[in-house]
DNA sequence: ATGTCAGGCGTAGCCTGA
């Protein structure tokens, strides 16, 4: 089973890349991230065309998740779901093969210091208590994927100096992460390529790609069940090469 | 600090967020 995440910067705009991905890759399940519309304007007829259901939590501008399957999605949920206010569309999971998947876009964070930053913190330890809440990390198969905004390594890092006070590297995202990790999640990439230098998304500006500026901030997480039936990671740089890219290149993990 | 994108608004070009 092959279990993929993308944050795609607008599925508007890389509506057409997706489908194609998808129809050369065949993952079982993509989750994708920044989608940038409401749910009216996610194509899911197009994605259905392909041979995958889809389970969207869509916002107008801004974030919005969705998971896309071969498989049937079984109970969706939306959102954190722990009785305060979150208006924005950042989570979402399914039931798939009795697996449960979320997609999650985890906030930027702004600036080291700001109300982003503490938004982002904030947002960490409420998916950490959702998860304690709906969980049991011994026998639960759950994976964890997502734009984490978050380089966990300063081998997850391509200029660690440049980077490692910025809110996706700083000591406070990385700690925020090991405690959301330690209800009792495993990062599934990082094992396959033990010697870093695996990045995931490179900034638009400054021509990161091109000046191989990357970090490694999309992840899958997994329960030791699941962790364990992993064979595979791979980050399909290709995509990030192309004409009109996302930001973000995929991210998939392939499992017995 | 920001050399790039994408969407909104509204129909040019500025603003926001990343």
């Amino acid at each position: 089973m092959k279990v993929a995440t993308w944050n795609v910067n607008s599925i508007r705009a890389r509506q057409q890349p997706v489908i194609d991905w998808l129809d050369a890759v065949r993952p079982d399940v993509l989750c994708l991230q920044e989608l940038k519309v409401g749910d009216e304007d996610f194509p899911f007829e197009s994605i259905a065309e392909s041979g995958y259901e889809s389970a969207v939590f869509g916002e107008k501008t801004y974030n919005g998740v969705a998971i896309v399957s071969r498989y049937p999605l079984q109970d969706v949920e939306r959102g954190l779901n722990d009785g305060q206010e979150d208006p924005q569309a950042r989570l979402i999971s399914a039931c798939i093969e009795g697996i449960t998947i979320f997609s999650a876009y985890f906030p930027n964070g702004g600036e080291v210091g700001s109300d982003k930053f503490d938004y982002k913190l904030r947002w960490m330890s409420r998916l950490r208590a959702l998860l304690a809440k709906r969980f049991d990390p011994e026998t639960d198969q759950v994976a964890l994927c997502g734009d984490f905004n978050v380089a966990p390594w300063d081998e997850d890092v391509a200029r660690p100096a440049e980077w490692r006070s910025s809110v996706l590297a700083c000591d406070a995202v990385r700690e925020a992460l090991e405690d959301l990790a330690s209800f009792g999640l495993q990062d599934v990439v990082r094992p396959f390529h033990p010697q870093g230098g695996l990045y995931s998304w490179w900034d638009y500006r400054g021509r990161g790609f091109e000046r191989g500026n990357g970090l490694r901030i999309d992840h899958i997480y997994c329960t030791p069940r699941l962790a364990e039936r992993a064979i595979g990671a791979i980050v399909d740089r290709e995509e990030r090469a192309r004409k009109s890219p996302s930001d973000h290149a995929p991210v998939m993990v392939e499992f017995a």
